[in-house]
RNA sequence: GGACCGGUAGCUCAGUUGGAUAGAGCAUCAGCCUUCUAAGCUGAGGGUCAUUGGUUCGAAUCCAAUCCGGUUCACCA
């Protein structure tokens, strides 16, 4: 049970004993005390004033005392300020608490739960590579996963894959006019990247096309509309629909290209999943349902055919759910995939990480599930992100103004490469050790970057300040941890003297601090599943570092001022490496041992 | 126009769900390497928490209105 939990829990047995009236951890807070005051852990009284009608200092003084008599290995002082009740914990309950963790790896992480959970992240077009944006989603993706299963989830993590539709068309159409036959193997192009060339190139000719229309005095709309390239593609996809076996061909040809080339790029960011759906695979899901819904008349149909949801009792609108033409849209198959992932996997609650611009879409995809009584509609949660935005303004992938993820990482790679080459602290490394090293350090960059704002909010991404790595990083933190390992390889070396003290040393304050910060591990992991935020892993692992980074200057760990202070430190280095590496796994990145 | 999200130091962000004198990093300035890794540490300056009103012992946090920025409201996905 952690300090907190164990302050709560106490706190009100006492109330009961004192004034036999009960409570719920609800009605006071127990927060961490102020540094300007005496005392570690704070509980506010002025909630509890009220009931009991009591003054504050009275209340304070009793049950300060009261806690202290009762539980004197938790509580060694107290003292009451205002309506502040501030406690000091004994130097015995963190010594014992130190003793019993610090080499457990897999401190702080709750026991399974038997619970399962979804994630759906990353979600890739087939027609272009990833980009920043995907970035962002696929470490969130990846991170709350880990998060998850740290918190007891059987976790499973599943991609959908945009594999079809006109957006696709367009990059196969402007490949058969304008490729020549080019391959990734005949340009040595990365097939995304190769892909993506061509829909770039699509949208360059139909604009020039679209003006040449405009110029002959045709309006703007039907100038769009005729576009020759327009034409071409929108016949594509109806051929592809109708499997027509030369643009099969093409399609799989193509997508095989981009699947080549995410893979490895997922392979060098760390992502992956255990089931994968394809959207051409399940874009006829959902019909089924709507049938059903129309007969129990929550669907209804319009004259033309067409057939929709009326949410105007919700506030909302009227929702299209079948063309006049019978074929689906986007929102039908959404509910037809969830149902498939439900009927696959049962999850308690399906997450879909998935960019702030689709809130409204999402909103309704749950409402509409929930008419439809469908039992797996209040498990979904859309785990909405901001979108990452340039410091000269918005990408647009339409024409070509993104940051590519493959590049970005390369940047990272070489950023690492430059500053470490800089300080020169790596001259006996092998070459591999050496690119491994960067990778570390590069990724471990852009991930902390991207990981340690709050994911609602939208972000900008300024290419020169986030390849800083002083501060509030990651490379930050791997230092620290790289640190820690150096200290504790030669402490082996030179002690084998493991003999118990007798007397526990009397903790030093930065001593004491690092060990209730240590403490408060298991308690973020909790916070951070339950808000589904990685950011609150990132600033409680920065706040560990900085701490071990004041207490390592202040204190000698190898030449502690006798043998008892030194196991001692031991201890406190071990465990923060451990909970560092541990909770660095949470956000997906690595640690090195030496750097 | 309706709905939703955001506005905190020059910049990028925290702020424990209503608590004590609002905190970090970057940038600026001043210090600290013959001793465990200086990618580090210590200190200084920097604030009308968008604005106004309300709720109460107490508001960056809750409510209302206003201003600014964003997203969205397709027989696109």
């Amino acid at each position: 049970m952690t300090i907190v939990h164990t302050l709560q829990t106490v706190a009100i047995e006492s109330l009961q004993a004192l004034y036999n009236q009960s409570f719920t951890e609800k009605d006071f807070q127990v927060s961490q005390t102020k540094p300007e005051f005496e005392g570690n852990y704070t509980v506010v009284l002025f909630s509890l004033v009220k009931s009991l009608k009591k003054s504050p200092e009275v209340l304070g003084n009793e049950l300060g005392e009261k806690l202290i008599k009762d539980h004197p290995g938790v509580f060694s002082k107290y003292n009451v300020i205002k309506g502040f009740l501030n406690l000091t914990i004994t130097d015995n309950y963190l010594l014992d608490l130190l003793n019993k963790n610090y080499n457990d790896v897999s401190f702080g992480k709750h026991a399974i739960n038997g619970k399962r959970m979804m994630v759906e992240y990353s979600s890739p077009n087939t027609n272009k590579p990833l980009h920043l944006g995907h970035l962002r989603n696929n470490f969130l993706g990846w991170s709350v996963a880990e998060i998850l299963k740290a918190n007891g989830y059987d976790v499973i993590k599943t991609c959908i894959v945009n594999d079809r539709g006109i957006h696709i068309c367009k990059s196969m159409i402007a490949w058969q006019l304008f490729g020549n036959g080019e391959t990734p193997e005949s340009t040595g192009e990365k097939g995304d990247h190769l892909v993506g060339k061509y829909y770039v190139r699509f949208n360059d000719e139909y604009k020039k096309q679209v003006e040449e229309l405009i110029s002959k005095g045709i309006s703007k709309d039907e100038a769009e509309k005729q576009a020759p390239l327009m034409q071409a593609a929108q016949q594509m996809l109806l051929d592809w629909e109708n499997h027509k076996p030369e643009v099969i061909a093409l399609w799989n040809k193509m997508n095989g290209w981009v699947y080549d080339g995410f893979d490895v790029t997922y392979k060098r960011i760390g992502s992956d999943f255990d089931k994968t759906y394809y959207e051409s695979k399940t874009y006829l899901l959902g019909k089924d349902f709507v049938q059903e819904g129309l007969q129990k008349g929550i669907l209804f149909k319009k004259e033309d055919g067409s057939v929709w949801i009326d949410l105007t009792d919700e506030g909302l609108d009227e929702k299209l759910l079948l063309r006049s033409d019978g074929t689906s849209v986007y929102m039908t198959q959404d509910i037809g995939l969830a149902k498939q992932k439900y009927e696959e996997y049962k999850p308690g609650k399906s997450i879909y990480v998935i960019g702030d611009e689709q809130n409204y879409h999402m909103k309704v995809l749950k409402l509409v599930c929930k008419k439809l009584g469908m039992p797996f509609a209040d498990g979904i949660y859309h785990l909405s992100y901001g979108m990452v935005e340039l410091p000269t303004g918005k990408m647009k992938s339409r024409e070509g103004t993104v940051v590519d993820a493959d590049d970005m990482v390369d940047e990272m790679i070489a950023t690492a490469k430059h500053h470490t080459e800089e300080l020169g602290k790596v001259k006996d490394f092998e070459s591999h050790e050496l690119q491994e090293l960067y990778k570390t350090l590069g990724l471990g960059a852009m991930k902390f970057y991207l990981l340690r704002v709050d994911p609602k909010k939208r972000m900008v991404f300024n290419p020169e300040e986030s390849i800083d790595f002083h501060g509030f990083t990651g490379p930050f933190v791997q230092y620290t941890y790289a640190r820690i390992q150096s200290v504790l390889r030669k402490a082996g070396q030179w002690s084998k003297d493991n003999r118990q003290s007798q007397t526990d040393p009397e903790l030093l304050p930065l001593e004491k601090e690092l060990i209730l910060t240590l403490e408060q591990y298991s308690q973020i992991i909790e916070q951070a599943s339950t808000e589904l935020n990685p950011s609150v892993i990132a600033n409680y692992i920065f706040h560990l570092a900085k701490t071990f980074n004041s207490f390592y200057t202040e204190h000698s760990i190898a030449n502690a001022e006798n043998e008892e202070k030194k196991q001692l430190r031991l201890h406190i280095a071990t465990m923060t490496a451990n909970v560092i590496k541990s909770s660095m796994q949470l956000l997906g990145i690595k640690v090195p041992e030496r750097m």
